[in-house]
RNA sequence: GUGCCCGUAGCUCAAUCGGAUAGAGCACCAGCCUUCUAAGCUGGGGGUUACAGGUUCGAUUCCUGUCGGGCACGCCA
């Protein structure tokens, strides 16, 4: 059987109401089919509300309208029988054939099964993590990774052309805190010992570092220490408490101090982090196709001439010695800063230039996942591109709530600044890649996630990547045990497949693909982490209720070429969620 | 204070742009291994979907208000 012979039974159905339908109603009509999949057996298969739909209009009860629709539907040899049920529900039978016959659909598409033409083709980006190069990436920031590797990863299977960036925040103000933190460590190291403003970076990172430094130049980089305290009040060598002004001023001193030798230090910390976060998020699973650096805006000249395009539309303004950009113009709350009363752009400078350079890349559809806490930073962006007269609908913004911590039935401190914070290599190590990354996504991507580390750390049963990938295993062991190839089963009658589980085994492996792109639809992974959960556990049943290896070898292949293509899906799905599919557990 | 998000079983969460009797997991109770992996299965109890109104054939979903929680309100990123 040929894919052309074998439809998506979604698509088909949809195909031929919207036929009855046009034929009981005006041409001009708006009609939006929706074909859902039914929780009882008793509906059928799928189920459409089209009848309850359209009742108001024709000034007919839904039921009469859902009986004149089912006259008027033509035949298909997929449907055993149409029901008018309810309110005026319109359900849905597909034939024990259609259903068995997904077995080879699954089996010849190995690999593919699941893949689907919904995004024709589209050029779609997704950008996120894009963590500032500061730090070890932690737990918020793998939830970020988790969701967006698994987004772009269903977006491509559902039929778009997925491009992963990451935005490498190289050129702000947090990365001088970052080179002015190892420098004073470093210093520390060479028994020079400046107060450590409390806003730098505590990490024992930082430390690290510094003694890197110091193993390869010893003292080469302590010039005139004494000269960074210029400008300061005195009164702050005797506190811990420090502010904005302070790390200013420490900076502006250290980058005349040091001279050509600051940037050896900015490099060096930069070059050191952004490898740390690559090698993280490779080991996590989480890979990319494009790291864009925000420096390269500036070198290029386009946060220039961003600038410029929006000072020729008459945006920009000055007041109080600083540039302000008129978001008010577009439903912000107040204009915002670009360009600082000291003469530096403000990162929403160079952002506006980098989504004007995402949209002059040409892509149909742009993701931008931000952690939930940047929320607020929508209108302003959103409005930079109308000011650029871009269209805003085509950057979508996925906002991924934080992870909370728990340690001990308490919320765990989360903060880079302070030091204390779970990495997310830790957690890696900890509860390994996989139940991480299944852990992650169990949850819609907007809502809090609890994440009890106890749990998580547990390596027992609890955790739900351990459920499917169990299923998985269990259907390796059975095929070993066969001592046939898998290729054999493409000829099993799978006519046999006739009782309740099996049935509704066929159903679930028939939507996999509906599943794939409903995720895609609603930029939503999580769907595919419960259809997981959900196949896995009709599996588990019918492998307690039957057995596969029996003495009748049309019953055996037909069995096994049905959960071969279980097999097949699990692996399909996890997959999409970066998970590996063990053999043996 | 203003804006955005959220409130569903004891706990953590689902519920396909408004659909049929609101579903899972964990926890709890009772069962199932001489048979392909018990990291499994079967059965059971558990709900006024925070509260009060509104919209309609139908509301966990949309609107208004109240209460409770989170986040954001920088010339930080």
């Amino acid at each position: 059987m040929t894919s052309c012979d074998y439809p998506n039974f979604k698509t088909h159905f949809s195909g031929l109401l919207e036929q009855a339908a046009r034929a009981i109603i005006s041409a001009d009509t708006v009609l939006r089919i929706e074909l859902t999949r039914t929780k009882q057996a008793s509906h059928g298969d799928y189920s459409c509300n089209l009848a309850m739909q359209l009742a108001k209009s024709l000034h007919k009860n839904p039921r009469e309208v859902a009986g004149l629709l089912i006259a008027a539907l033509p035949a298909s040899p997929h449907l055993e029988k149409v029901e008018v049920a309810g309110a005026g529900f319109i359900n849905l039978f597909l034939t024990h054939a259609a259903k068995q016959q997904c077995v080879y659909q699954v089996l010849q598409g190995k690999a593919a099964y699941g893949h689907g033409g919904f995004g024709q083709g589209k050029k779609i980006q997704v950008e996120f993590v894009s963590a500032n190069p500061t730090g070890p990436l932690h737990v918020g920031h793998g939830r970020g990774a988790a969701y967006g590797a698994s987004l772009a990863n269903v977006l491509s299977a559902a039929g778009f052309n997925v491009s992963r960036e990451f935005y490498v925040n190289d050129a702000g103000r947090q990365m001088d805190i970052l080179t002015l933190s190892t420098w004073l460590r470093y210093l520390e190291l060479n028994d020079i010992h400046i107060p450590f403003p409390q806003n730098a970076y505590q990490g024992s990172y930082v430390r690290t570092m510094a003694q890197l430094i110091f193993q390869a130049h010893t003292n080469r980089y302590v010039h005139q220490p004494a000269l960074l305290l210029d400008g300061l009040p005195a009164q702050v060598l005797e506190t811990v408490v420090s502010t904005d002004e302070h790390l200013d001023i420490l900076i502006a001193n250290a980058k005349k101090i040091l001279g050509q030798d600051y940037a050896y230090f900015h490099n060096f910390v930069l070059t050191e982090q952004l490898g740390d976060c690559r090698n993280d998020l490779m080991e996590f699973g989480v890979e990319f196709d494009v790291w864009f650096s925000e420096q390269s805006l500036y070198d290029n000249g386009a946060v220039a001439r961003t600038m410029q395009l929006l000072e020729d539309k008459k945006y920009l303004y000055e007041q109080d010695g600083a540039i302000w950009f008129r978001s008010t113009d577009f439903g912000d709350e107040k204009d915002r800063v670009v360009q600082r009363e000291n003469g530096q752009f403000t990162y929403f400078a160079s952002d506006i230039a980098y989504h004007l350079n995402k949209f002059e890349r040409g892509f149909d559809q742009v993701i931008n996942i931000w952690g939930a806490d940047h929320h607020g930073y929508i209108p302003r962006v959103k409005g930079a591109l109308q000011a650029l007269e871009l269209d805003p609908s085509k950057l979508e913004i996925a906002l991924v709530q934080f992870a909370v911590l728990y340690r001990d039935g308490k919320k765990a401190p989360m903060s880079t600044r302070s030091g204390e914070f779970v990495t997310l290599r830790e957690l890696r190590e900890e509860v390994g890649k996989d139940a991480a990354r299944f852990f992650y996504v169990m949850r819609k991507s907007d809502q809090h996630l609890d994440f009890d580390l106890d749990l998580a750390k547990s390596q027992s049963n609890e955790n739900p990547v351990y459920y499917v990938q169990y299923a998985h295993a269990r259907v390796c062991s059975v095929l070993a045990q066969w001592d046939g190839q898998v290729d054999e089963l493409n000829s099993a009658d799978t006519t046999i497949l006739t009782n309740p589980l099996e049935l509704a085994l066929l159903q679930k492996l028939i939507d996999f693909p509906d599943t794939v792109e409903m995720a895609a639809r609603e930029y939503s992974p999580h769907l595919i982490a419960f259809y997981l959960r959900e196949l896995a556990s009709e599996f588990h049943s019918y492998y307690n209720s039957t057995r596969f290896l029996v003495a009748e070898i049309p019953l055996q292949n037909a069995r096994l070429a049905l959960i071969a293509a279980i097999r097949q899906v699990l692996i399909n799905g996890l997959t999409l969620l970066g998970v590996n599919a063990p053999d043996k557990m």
